[in-house]
DNA sequence: CAAGTGACAATAA
DNA sequence: TTTATTGCCACTT
């Protein structure tokens, strides 16, 4: 089944791209392929689940919060895993963009 | 093939 | 400030 489309797999190597430290955020990785459709990166990061293949964990939304009701866990299993990859949270769940938000070259 | 749905983002009120 | 609506485009049914 390769269903695996080259576009997910375009936006695997794109969050694969960010340093540990640093996150995305759906709307940079659409610009960043050409697109303003930020959805369709949230569709690519839940088709795939696998936090080894992909850090889906340090793609977070425009505001810096945590995507909803992607846990894979808990709410809280995440936030810790940001916070071990050195990530600074402004809020409960939200992460300082202006310090850490990763711009792709 | 057509309609509905959605791990979002931007703008309006 | 928060909540609601619209736009975007792929994926599912």
């Amino acid at each position: 089944m390769d269903t695996t489309l080259p576009f997910f797999q375009r936006v695997y190597t794109l969050v694969k791209r960010v340093p540990v430290g640093y996150v995305t955020t759906y709307g940079e990785i659409a610009k960043a392929m050409g697109t303003k459709d930020a959805r369709r990166v949230g569709h690519a990061l839940h088709a795939n689940t696998d936090a080894t293949t992909v850090p889906c964990h340090r793609v977070v939304f425009s505001d810096g919060r945590l995507a909803s009701g992607y846990v894979f866990g808990g709410p809280d299993e995440q936030k810790n895993r940001l916070e071990l990859e050195g990530i600074t949270f402004i809020s409960s769940n939200k992460v300082d963009l202006s310090a850490q938000l990763y711009h792709f070259v």
